[in-house]
DNA sequence: TAAGTATATTATTATAATATAATATGAAAA
DNA sequence: TTTTCATATTATATTATAATAATATACTTA
């Protein structure tokens, strides 16, 4: 009984942590603003630069911290780098938070 | 036409700034379990403690900070302080991230 | 191959978050 | 009233993040 508990607080505690990665991942109001245009489909860096304002660099730089926390993949096909979200939950997230929030 | 756009992006902006702040003040494993304990109903420091571990300070500490961005509220009865969900919307986001990341 | 365009990288500085230890408050019990 | 217990606050050192400017890469077109 006891060891059950504490193994289940374990294990939220490994959740607790991967969850708050990605969280943190996601709270930074640009960031938040490029993964929702990015909800919406692939988009190039250039397009989300005009979507969601920002230097260049600080775009190139969110972009590639959310690609580093496997929240966003890229491919270049020809002049342009495309991102689009890698993992399903993320765009799940996305979507609650907008229908929490957005209301 | 081009206003309308571009109002919505200003009114996008505005939200992902909020919504931003909000997954910030949650983005921490430890403020992510406090969280997750008080979805399931008001709790005592202590209690919380007792749940979360980590030092009576940071949490605490982190307790202060999340009732500052309105997440949480708190209130004193005899020797121990209480503190809940404030908003409907915070309880509604810690059981969608239930949703989809825990299971 | 030279020039232009899109994107990435690096360096730097400023600011903010975190962990920790030490101390303070304030209610309750002895 | 002194002591104890629960919680809060303050101070501080360390580390992480953010913004910006400058430069580099690498593909494409002239």
């Amino acid at each position: 009984m006891k060891s059950q508990e504490s193994n289940s607080l374990v294990e939220m505690n490994e959740q607790c942590k991967s969850v708050a990665a990605i969280l943190k991942a996601i709270s930074h109001p640009q960031r938040l603003m490029l993964l929702c245009h990015l909800a919406e489909g692939e988009k190039s860096v250039g397009e989300l630069e005009g979507l969601c304002g920002g230097s260049q660099s600080s775009i190139s730089q969110f972009l590639k911290l959310m690609k580093l926390e496997n929240l966003l993949v890229s491919e270049k096909r020809g002049l342009y780098v495309y991102y689009r979200i890698h993992d399903s939950k993320i765009k799940k997230l996305v979507f609650s938070l907008h229908k929490i929030f957005c209301r």
